[in-house]
DNA sequence: CACACACCCTGTTTGC
DNA sequence: TGCAAACAGGGTGTGT
């Protein structure tokens, strides 16, 4: 399902939830942690008292650090994983797979010289100088509010897990590319390399370790934009034609992300169960038979690589 | 090493 | 109508 932009909505939706705790977590499907090393026992066990940090992102894979530890909560969504945030009881989905429950602190403390000198569960312990110039302590009472995180998948592809951080990243992403919309994505060392391949554009687009995030919707739209057959030759690109697909690729996944991705149906939503608008601006995927906004001659779908490769026959020709 | 493919799963759509 | 095949946004392990 999930893309970079939607893992990317996905991932802002969870922003709010650092500085939770976790107190118990519930494993309904072993399938759900299949990329976890340990057990539903061990996940649990090891999660359960966690404070989650500020989640991050790399490609399709997406991260909650584990405050004061060295691991993360590893999430990838698969093909049709979903993460929902509760706040309320809500039915039970049929593919509810994992759920965690969270305790959320309502009021941030204020940040200043104090010195906190001991903290509990609920409250904390401070001391500082007031205003007045004269030495205080204070227990101040944080609040907590309860907030259920389900992991909800119906074709068991998606899997979370913990996992060590190596190199500032999880383990299981140091293989990973960065991707586009990284700062640090390379521009000049892509182009290089995608040129070094001996395959076809699209087959390299979906090589996570070249370039992440990109799948197959995003591969078809970027291609279409550049005005590139899918089953070009790598190698017969030139620079400037490889330049100018990775700047369609970020093109449409930054307008994808402004439209809050890319929604066909109730399978890609946000963890408020909703739905992005992406869908609507498609010019390229699931296009077939429809004149292309182009040239007006109808789109054409090609199997390839055990997927659907959408694209104008006569805009975007092998060179 | 780089590349191509089978496989993992469930649900919906398409075609005979 | 019923049934089987094809298809769906993913990554990984294995063989060449």
């Amino acid at each position: 399902m999930p893309e970079l932009p939607e893992v990317e909505v996905v991932r802002r939706g969870l922003a709010p939830l650092a500085g939770s705790v976790v107190e118990s977590v519930e494993v309904l499907d072993a399938r759900a942690i299949t990329r976890h090393p340990g057990d539903a026992a061990d996940f649990e066990a090891r999660l359960t008292g966690a404070v989650l940090g500020e989640p991050a992102r790399r490609g399709k894979f997406l991260w909650v650090p584990i405050t004061g530890r060295d691991e993360a909560l590893l999430i990838h969504l698969g093909m049709s994983g979903q993460i929902l945030l509760q706040d309320t009881p809500a039915d039970k989905d049929r593919h509810l797979r994992l759920s965690m429950h969270l305790a959320r602190p309502r009021t941030v403390l204020s940040e200043g010289p104090d010195r906190v000198l001991s903290e509990g569960a609920d409250s904390v312990l401070r001391e500082g100088v007031d205003g007045a110039g004269r030495p205080y302590s204070q227990e101040r009472f944080v609040e907590y509010e309860a907030i259920r995180v389900d992991f909800v998948d119906q074709r068991t592809f998606g899997s979370l897990a913990l996992d060590p951080i190596v190199d500032g990243v999880p383990e299981q992403v140091t293989h990973i590319a960065r991707d586009p919309l990284d700062p640090a994505f390379d521009d000049h060392a892509f182009i290089r390399r995608l040129r070094a391949k001996r395959t076809e554009v699209k087959r390299a687009l979906l090589d996570q370790t070249l370039i992440s995030g990109v799948g197959n919707i995003y591969a078809d739209e970027a291609l279409w934009g550049a005005r590139m057959h899918p089953r070009q030759p790598t190698e017969r690109l030139s620079a400037q034609a490889a330049a100018r697909l990775l700047g369609e690729i970020r093109l449409v996944m930054e307008r994808a992300l402004a439209e809050g991705g890319t929604s066909f149906d109730s399978l890609y939503v946000n963890v408020n169960g909703r739905s992005g608008y992406f869908s609507r601006s498609l010019r390229a995927y699931a296009k077939d038979g429809e004149p292309c906004e182009r040239c007006g001659r109808p789109m054409v779908r090609e199997t390839f690589m055990n997927r659907g490769s959408h694209f104008c026959a006569h805009c975007q020709r092998l060179r």
